[in-house]
RNA sequence: GGCGACGUAGCCAAGUGGUUAAGGCAGGGGUCUGCAAAACCCUGAUCGGCGGUUCGAAUCCGCCCGUCGCCUCCA
């Protein structure tokens, strides 16, 4: 299989370098809801861990989740309750939501707010090694001492200090006390009210990029297999892992493939908490289905930016039922048994070039094309329904029908029995006020050979 | 200012040097149906513009136009 690697720019062939494929996926900042940029980001790296598991692979997937940072102490003090419970619910949310979209869990979650003690070691050697120092109660990464700083994202040392926009350069923002403007905090020591930690240099709490650093080297080892998130993480945060990684264990690469995921817009903007222009999930899953959501984001290739449209999502929603139905309406009897290897075949070539789920898909659109084709001619369909479902679940889809209440379904059987009577006798009227009724309410009816079917349809 | 991405049918979106430019959604025509629905069949683009390289380019190069991102928190 070849990924595309942020830090060569190129194509790679991918494999393990030894057991295991070792995969880190940043997590989010409990802070506020989680909304469909997250979603279409743990959406695709899902898609990989579950392809690489289909071509046999076994993966160890870690997802952190930071639940002390700023905008969480701002979020909390303006509802009143501590940044822990703050960070608790939206956690809880969180993975609700996500086993909602059918993302397979990671196999650890570590907390911030747990891995206190291990990244203070971290940061200790990091002193001890001269790739950090202490000022004023804060401690700083050096980023001067990685002679390679600014591998990943491309920009040299002078170009992130020169960097600033419109040609301003940056500097050293007064009450800091760092030795230079790229230079990173490790430490941040205690303001007043602030929940802080004990360490050797006083009160405070860690930086955000320590914590990725930190969980990935004591969950998967000094070397990772894939390190994935959004692109916007490639600088600075990514970049910051590289460096104080390969600083602790003196070993690199840190990640043998760093793979970003392009952004999620909304109309002309990046959706994005700070900016408040965010589709929350759970509107998502309501409105679209898990398929729906998947389909939506799968439909395009997962380094390509994805613009947020209703109509999008309604397009996946309406793809998703066109699966569902091909791969769950029973065949019939006799004919030429329906061979999937071809369409097997073209979508693992399209997953192994870079997980070009959209090839994929149009794969599986085609296997649905010739299962429809040979029901309509009275043929068997198994073999090719069971492919079907086989290779949209390595993609995450479930082809689930949408629940309908245990307690509604003798109703819906009942009025539809007495339908199929109305019809007998020609009675049209009252039998197509009965289907547009239900309709209505959300119960599509379709009459067949077999008799008459009731499906569930938004 | 530095670095980078993108522009393919009504919409979304693959394809990145060579048979008829995938697939989805929407639309039109047809088959099936009491009528529908579902499904199937038929139906649409020469690839932002200009110039160049080549036997041959959506695909490579140059310029132009347009949109956007990163450089600050962010999946």
């Amino acid at each position: 299989m070849k990924l595309y690697n942020t830090l060569s720019g190129k194509k790679e062939d991918f494999a393990p370098a030894d057991g295991p494929v070792k995969m880190y996926v940043c997590g989010v900042t409990p802070y506020d809801r989680s909304h469909l940029g997250h979603a279409m980001s743990y959406i695709i790296f899902d898609a990989l861990r579950r392809y690489l598991e289909y071509r046999g692979h076994e993966v160890r997937h870690v997802q952190n989740y930071t639940d002390i940072d700023d905008r969480i102490i701002a979020r909390a003090n303006q509802l009143g309750i501590p940044p822990q419970e703050l960070a608790e619910q939206l956690i809880a949310e969180y993975a609700a939501e996500m086993e909602a979209l059918n993302v397979l869990p990671a196999h650890v979650y570590p907390r911030a707010t747990e891995e206190i003690p291990t990244m203070i070691d971290m940061i200790s050697t990091l002193i001890d090694k001269g790739y950090a120092y202490e000022a004023e109660r804060d401690v700083y990464f050096r980023v001067s001492a990685k002679k390679d700083y600014g591998k990943l994202s491309g920009r040299s040392l002078e170009a992130t200090e020169a960097g600033a926009r419109c040609g301003v350069g940056r500097e050293v923002e007064p009450g800091e006390n760092k030795e230079h403007p790229g230079d990173f905090a490790l430490w941040k020591a205690a303001k007043p009210g602030e929940p802080s930690w004990p360490s050797p240099w006083g009160p405070g709490r860690p930086g955000w990029h320590i914590e990725c650093s930190a969980m990935s080297v004591k969950y998967l080892g000094e070397t990772l297999d894939i390190h994935g998130g959004g692109v916007d993480l490639v600088f600075p945060h990514h970049e910051n892992e590289i460096a104080q990684s390969e600083a602790y264990t003196g070993r690199e690469p840190f990640v043998r493939f760093w793979l970003h995921n392009g952004w999620l817009y909304l109309d002309e903007e990046k959706m994005s908490k700070s900016l408040g222009n965010i589709i929350p999930i759970s509107e998502g899953l309501e409105k679209y289905g898990a398929d729906g959501c998947r389909l939506f984001v799968l439909n395009s290739h997962y380094r390509s930016p994805l613009t947020y449209s209703e109509e999008g999502l309604e397009a996946g929603k309406r793809a998703a039922e066109r699966l569902r139905l091909a791969a769950c309406l029973p065949g019939a009897g006799e004919g030429p048994p329906l061979d999937p290897e071809a369409f097997r075949r073209r979508f693992i070539e399209a997953m192994d070039d870079d997980l070009n789920t959209a090839q994929a898909l149009a794969a599986l659109f085609d296997l649905a094309r010739e299962i429809n084709r040979a029901r309509d001619e009275g043929w068997p369909v198994e073999e090719g329904q069971a492919a079907l479902r086989e290779l949209a679940g390595v993609l995450g889809l479930t082809l689930a029908e949408e629940e309908v209440g245990l307690a509604a379904r003798p109703f819906i059987d009942l009025l539809v029995e007495l339908r199929d009577e109305l019809r007998e006798a020609k009675l049209y009227q009252l039998s197509d006020k009965v289907r547009s009724r239900l309709a209505e309410l959300g119960v599509a009816l379709e009459d067949t050979s077999e008799g008459t079917r009731w499906r569930r349809r938004g």
